[in-house]
DNA sequence: CAATCATATCAGCAGATAATGATATGTTAA
DNA sequence: TTAACATATCATTATCTGCTGATATGATTG
């Protein structure tokens, strides 16, 4: 469909994406936002199972988006580059002003409650 | 898990990121980046099937990241904001600098190929 | 070593998502 | 009005994703 060195970045640039693109990582994106915590931090900040957010740390490690540290019998997380703190920011710029768009999207095909135009 | 108006804002948020976070609808927002196309420019430059540009910009437009502009039988879509673009040269800065541990991610529980650590 | 605490992984499920091919709608022009 | 073109929607399918509860691994302390 697009030709393969395209295609790899766009998936890479995508990847990067979905980090964010789950309320639950973002909240734990949130929090680490501008300190460092323990996983058993982020849980209690956050209110995810230990499991679930587990998971999304890897997942959010995985996407390049924070960095663990083990520190005793502790892991320490933080954001792994401070852009990303940025990009939260910008987003959170944009939603201000296209807000009332985004309010309709309920999904992929978000057909039901599509807007009638713009 | 979440208490209600947090939530709703990192829902919307998500929205937001999750127009992003496909390569599909990146290479939308690509070629969208600097001018202003129709659907068909559209259809041409990606390589995607009508329908399914169609559906993703369907997506991006209730993301609140492209809009729509009727032109004869022509629709025209721009992206909503300048900041879009920004966003899309931040995640490149970012992920020239974090490439490395994206590489690994193939999913949401990259278990498979989940780097031992950082 | 045993107990405990911290974190990660697993299995399984329900729901969401992206793709396709077919069809429908809408717009313009002959 | 009909034909042709532009775009949107539908139905279907295969896959992905996020969550939960249970279990496993790893570290520290007694």
């Amino acid at each position: 469909m697009l030709i393969q060195a395209q295609a790899q970045a766009l998936a890479l640039k995508a990847k990067l994406f979905r980090g964010f693109s789950d309320p639950s990582r973002l909240a734990i994106l949130d929090v680490l936002r501008d300190k460092q915590l323990t996983v058993t931090e982020i849980v209690t900040l956050t209110r995810l199972s230990q499991s679930n957010a587990s998971n999304h740390l890897g997942c959010l490690r995985d996407c390049g988006l924070v960095r663990k540290e083990q520190q005793g019998r502790y892991v320490r997380y933080r954001l792994s580059d401070p852009r990303i703190a940025t990009m939260l920011s910008l987003s959170e710029e944009v939603l201000a002003d296209v807000a009332k768009g985004v309010y309709q999207c309920t999904r992929y095909e978000c057909t039901e409650k599509r807007a009638t135009d713009s």
